[in-house]
DNA sequence: CTTCAACTGATACTTAAGTTGCACAACAAG
DNA sequence: CTTGTTGTGCAACTTAAGTATCAGTTGAAG
């Protein structure tokens, strides 16, 4: 896309505010987005393959996108992460270059922008200024992967719900951010349970007060509380 | 260090053959080692803390360092990896500069060098050779983390040991490789499980002519085998 | 307004995995 | 050789978590 691309600006003030590009110098941006061009998908699309992502690089620009792995066997899922916007994808494939099988399903109706991921390969070494925001970024995805496996190994369903809910609580608002409007189903997933389960702890949380159940709706009634429950009941 | 060093040409030649470094020209591993010292740590040492790994960086020249997280609550350990020679430690800490709390522990006699991080940071823009193997490095650190959270989730614990002996046998010796010499104790922990599960399939491994079993030894009688009964319980 | 699919709440049941406990074997250190 | 520590093999048991099932709600779509 160039300058004169239908909403030019749109896309280039969604880098421009989203974390890893926000350092970066305009002129570095405009001439980024030289190689990108826009596409959108509905809600319940799948808008990368293990394929597709080999040769493609995609940067989310509005709506959520889960990641998750199954199990044919036994039908269960594991959702690793959801992209939200500002949200680059493959960073593993764009790493190492080797097929990445998962599955990708739009949460919500969706903008991407896309370019060829060998471009991507040479912003890397042709803006310092981007690899330094790109490796925090690296460090907080390996960070993620980390800790999800080991709150897998030392803590119950029950403790792995309330630190989910807790982290994607906004402190200011109380609500919560990229989780929100998901049933207990896929919150299940995300915490590698399964919806019975979660159903039984937000019945429990519902009726000692420290959550607010609505369809497709959690809010925590008192952050500081939830939080003193989860310590009391780890040691935190 | 110096080529006028104490034993130069052996930490030379252990970079020379370590997958990370094996792409770099003479001249650069040279200009790389004049950062680093070396440090030796005996079995069951602790070799860094979370403090030391903000500052500084280790390249582990022989023996292997098992790297964990607790839950001091239930006294229970999940392992995260185990460093081998050739290995960086800590790649979280030089990307993002934030403090890493894990355990690491000396599961041999161990040889390292190290340098000051920032150093590091700075071959990584220098030397844009070792920026790529850097990269798919980081690429299948990602990969190893995102598969042992799905592992956990998706595959009960029969599963996740057979495949954890699998992936750690020499298909050419048919002994095992960076997890020998570890008790049931260890192998557990490293599967998300705890000692008394992984022997009972242990036995029935054994049982089932399987694997040789001796203290803190396993051995696959025949691989092929193996993975016909792995993909039989789970139609991989 | 009606219909239907998706989501939720609840109960009863099953099971894999974890816990406890003990006896014995192997090995390392004195 | 003796002693103590660590690892192994087993059995009995407990429990958190998963499965199965169903009724009732909600909200979107026609």
């Amino acid at each position: 896309m160039n300058k004169e691309t239908l909403n030019y600006n749109y896309y280039f003030n969604s880098l421009k505010q989203s974390h890893h590009f926000s350092e970066l110098e305009d002129n570095a941006i405009h001439e980024i987005l030289e190689m990108f061009h826009s596409k959108t998908f509905s809600k319940d699309d799948y808008p990368f393959t293990s394929e597709s992502t080999l040769y493609k690089i995609f940067i989310v620009i509005s709506g959520r996108i889960e990641i998750s792995k199954m199990n044919f066997d036994t039908d269960r899922e594991y959702i690793i992460n959801i992209l939200e916007p500002g949200d680059i994808y493959d960073v593993i494939c764009l790493l190492d270059k080797k097929e990445h099988d998962v599955i990708a399903n739009a949460l919500d109706d969706v903008e991407v922008i896309v370019a060829p991921i060998d471009a991507a390969r040479k912003w890397l070494s042709e803006y310092p200024d981007f690899n330094k925001t790109f490796f925090s970024y690296l460090g907080k995805q390996l960070r993620y992967f980390e800790e999800s496996a080991t709150d897998l190994v030392l803590y119950d369903t029950w403790t792995r719900l309330v630190k989910l809910i807790l982290r994607n609580t906004d402190s200011k608002t109380g609500k919560l951010t990229l989780i929100n409007n998901l049933s207990h189903e896929q919150i299940a997933k995300m915490i590698g349970s399964v919806r019975n389960v979660v159903n039984r702890h937000i019945q429990d949380l519902k009726n000692s007060q420290f959550l607010s159940v609505k369809r497709k709706s959690l809010e925590i009634n008192n952050i500081h509380k939830l939080l003193e429950e989860l310590k009391k009941r780890n040691s935190f």
